[in-house]
DNA sequence: GTAGGGTTAG
């Protein structure tokens, strides 16, 4: 339709006899913000002349600008209309709302009110966008108030999806349960309202639940809601139930042709493990983007294929894509996994050249990828150049000391990142144990065992045990490893288990592996 | 006749 009205417009100015209306220039002009042309929008746009000012004309402007995130020419049209109204604003609230400028939103709304205009439905649909965004809870709160004394929570089913989301971005879900239960009218999109909340949250059962039980309720699933699931799946190992979605993805026509539902399903799969699997639908697409190559070399990845990985990661540049920041980061993963330093390298030189380092996980990957690989002078130097060093990348850096036997930098490291302010996880203690281990040092294993809950507040766990455990079983101190045992405050897994039966081993102590072997239950 | 809801890779 929008391509169709486009040639139209082609064709009006071929021919020169036409005379476009206002009805004609906001059919074009939704035809441009459908298509996000905004190439033809702006040269619609300077043939408008007066017509800009016109309310209809430039509430629609307003509203392409606004959704191609081109703010300021949006707000320059607003400007212009001679006597803005309610549409004009909220069409103006809605561009800064959807492109992160929430405050700017909540500011205008303010305005808007101070003019003397009202606010409808819509400028609260807007609005409660704008507050979720922003995680503005006392906002949120008030308008949500508003709109219940409105009586719009009952008749308005935008109005009711839209408070469900903001509570459940404001990560309140059973707020938004709340809601949800007490809407009498529930469609899809107030149920993908409430499960995308659960899936950000990671409270993956529940969103299987919320799906089940809408099917249950004969709401048909849509592709948002497919996505959801399949996430959930994956996170859980669920196989079988991400299986049956599939199938059932198969049969419906609209939803198995969109793009991100199929990345979904190979996200699915391939977190599950079932790389064919994977492979298989990756290969039946049509098309595939960026996020398709990157769900597939996640996978591959994540599951012991290095090797697959980066041969992905060469073909989607083959193919002309261009990777985003979660490409490289998978790529990495596979770099460190396999010791493919060259690699690594490689795709650093590229991440520095496209300024893409500083970028969410980027630069914490990228210290962990040179330190499993041994390469200890370029994790230091990466992390160094860091402009925001966190826990992940100081510990990253430590633990790959820790790998190659040095102990001294890893106390070296911890004691820089305490003075920068950046406190440790249990992670960090792992590694400061082990590098306890590779040195030999018990004493100062005791300090920093001591300290895990004594000056960081974390309760020491099975890890930091079966370290102690480690340690006291090369040092041969026996006897310290059957008093910690009898002192545990976890229960042991196997893995602690294992470490115990290792310290008998090397200290030939028969008479305690045998006791340990009754605690776990084998005789 | 102009403005509005939920989504995939880390």
């Amino acid at each position: 339709m929008a391509e169709q009205a486009l040639s139209m417009y082609s064709e009006m100015k071929r021919g020169g006899s036409l005379h476009p209306n206002t009805d004609t220039y906001v059919a074009l002009l939704q035809g441009c913000t459908m298509l996000k042309d905004i190439g033809n929008g702006t040269e619609i746009h300077s043939r408008l002349g007066e017509l800009e000012t016109d309310l209809f004309v430039g509430s629609t402007l307003i509203s392409m600008y606004g959704k191609c995130g081109l703010l300021d020419k949006a707000h320059e049209v607003f400007v212009r209309i001679q006597k803005q109204n309610v549409v004009a604003w909220t069409a103006l609230i809605a561009g800064y709302a959807e492109h992160g400028h929430g405050e700017i939103a909540l500011k205008l709304y303010k305005k808007m009110q101070e003019a003397g205009i009202c606010p409808n439905a819509i400028t609260f649909v807007c609005i409660l966008k704008a507050c979720g965004a922003l995680r503005a809870t006392c906002s949120g709160q008030m308008i949500h108030a508003e709109v219940e004394s409105k009586g719009l929570m009952q008749t308005n089913l935008f109005i009711g999806s839209a408070v469900v989301d903001m509570y459940a971005k404001f990560r309140l879900l059973e707020k938004a349960q709340d809601v949800f239960n007490k809407l009498s009218l529930r469609n899809s999109v107030s149920w993908n309202a409430l499960i995308s909340g659960y899936s950000n949250i990671r409270q993956d059962q529940r969103v299987l639940e919320c799906f089940h039980r809408m099917c249950f309720e004969s709401v048909f699933p849509d592709g948002i809601t497919f996505a959801c699931a399949l996430k959930a799946c994956g996170n859980l190992n669920d196989i079988n139930t991400g299986h049956n979605i599939h199938t059932e993805i198969g049969e419906r026509d609209p939803v198995k042709k969109q793009a991100f539902v199929c990345n979904a399903l190979i996200n699915m799969y391939a977190k599950s493990g079932s790389l064919l699997k994977a492979q298989q639908v990756f290969n039946s697409l049509p098309a595939r983007d960026v996020v398709s190559w990157t769900a597939l070399i996640s996978g591959y990845a994540e599951h012991e294929h290095g090797e697959e990985a980066l041969e992905c990661f060469e073909q989607l540049k083959v193919k002309g894509l261009v990777p985003n920041a979660v490409t490289y980061i998978c790529s990495l993963k596979a770099c460190g996994a396999i010791g493919a330093v060259e690699k690594g390298e490689e795709i650093h030189t590229e991440i520095e050249r496209r300024g893409l380092l500083e970028e969410g996980l980027v630069g914490s990957t990228l210290v962990d990828m040179y330190a499993r690989c041994g390469s200890l002078t370029k994790a230091q130097q990466v992390l160094d150049t860091l402009s925001l060093r966190n826990v992940v990348s100081w510990t990253s850096l430590m633990a790959g000391y820790a790998l190659i036997g040095k102990g001294e930098p890893v106390f070296a490291n911890f004691s820089r990142m305490l003075s920068e302010g950046i406190q440790p996880n249990f992670i960090t203690f792992v590694v400061l144990l082990n590098a306890c281990t590779v040195s030999g040092l018990l004493n100062k294993s005791q300090t920093y065992f001591q300290a895990i809950s004594k000056d960081f507040g974390i309760i020491p766990l099975l890890e930091h045990w079966t370290c102690m455990v480690n340690l006291l079983g090369c040092l041969g101190e026996s006897i310290n490893v059957e008093n910690m045992v009898d002192k545990l405050s976890v229960i042991p897994d196997m893995v602690l288990w294992c470490s115990v039966l290792g310290a008998c081993k090397n200290w030939g102590s028969l008479r305690f592996a045998e006791q340990v072997f009754e605690n776990i239950g084998i005789n």
